[in-house]
DNA sequence: TCTTGACCTCAAGTATAGTTGAGGTTCTAT
DNA sequence: ATAGAACCTCAACTATACTTGAGGTCAAGA
């Protein structure tokens, strides 16, 4: 017999769009730049199988944390092609992604705290701000001198 | 007897492309929004009076915070239009910065602690999960249920 | 004077992350 | 069987933050 409960074993994208909360174009939009895949049905329609949920899960939490599509595809793609990923797999990306946003986060904070001291201070002392580059050295130094580091 | 010294009162708009290491075509467009003004000279060249070097030191580092040019301008015109900005200005502008980049730390904390447990699992708890939403519950929820914060 | 570099404006292009709309097909419930 | 919802593709549009290029002017040194 067929199971007759509600619980699909595949989704349309109007399931995944409705249970995600992530517009159908959206998801069109990551299919097409290969973070989620489907397979068509016969009418040409997709259909997900229910691990897409938590891809992309995870992908709008990673995006929350400021993670560029691009580099959420290369987290995923780690991820097992044909099985489907286990508790070990997802560990794995969250390990990754931990050490990404205390990255982020340290140096959001040590941004922060400088902030207190030279934006603040209005002193305008070009030695010794850290936000801010010497600019008689830099203009002296030639056109190698960047002022920012860039992230 | 005027000064001889290479202490320029207005600076072109190379000098301090040369001295923030912003490119030029990016202070054109900082000053196409309105996040930095000029005067211009008799042959319609741009001249920017010393300030300029902190405001668009300023940017930068806001810009280093994730903050939108939009907001940025929006805090630089709190500064005083005529009066370069003393100390004060500046303090003000640091502490509305400092403030929301505690915010951001904040929320970018509480993620990657959330990470840990959700995302590296792999129990698919949909109750327990911060993170994920409940799918039944949301697609039993009707269109409302949204999933995730807006940030 | 003349040449070269620095400057000017304006339009178009780039990258990211999508949304919107046109025009057409498929699915599902009555 | 048929209406209407849901789906399809593809192109164009949005926003942010710039860069690049075309075509022309201005300024400063040899």
């Amino acid at each position: 017999m067929k199971s007759a409960g509600p619980l699909q074993r595949e989704l349309s994208i109007g399931a995944v769009s409705a249970r995600s909360g992530v517009a159908v174009s959206a998801l069109h939009f990551y299919e097409s730049k290969g973070l989620i895949h489907s397979r068509r049905n016969s009418g040409n329609q997709r259909r997900y199988p229910r691990e897409v949920l938590r891809r992309v899960a995870v992908i709008k939490v990673a995006q929350r944390a400021g993670i560029p599509l691009a580099e959420i595809k290369e987290a995923l793609s780690t991820l097992p092609d044909e099985r489907t990923p286990t508790a070990e797999d997802w560990r794995a990306l969250s390990i990754r992604w931990h050490a990404e946003l205390d990255g982020r986060i340290e140096r959001l904070t040590r941004l922060r705290d400088q902030l207190e001291g030279c934006i603040g201070c209005g002193c305008l002392s070009l030695r010794d701000c850290p936000l801010r580059n010497p600019g008689d050295l830099a203009a002296a130094g030639g056109p190698g001198a960047r002022l920012f580091d860039p992230q």
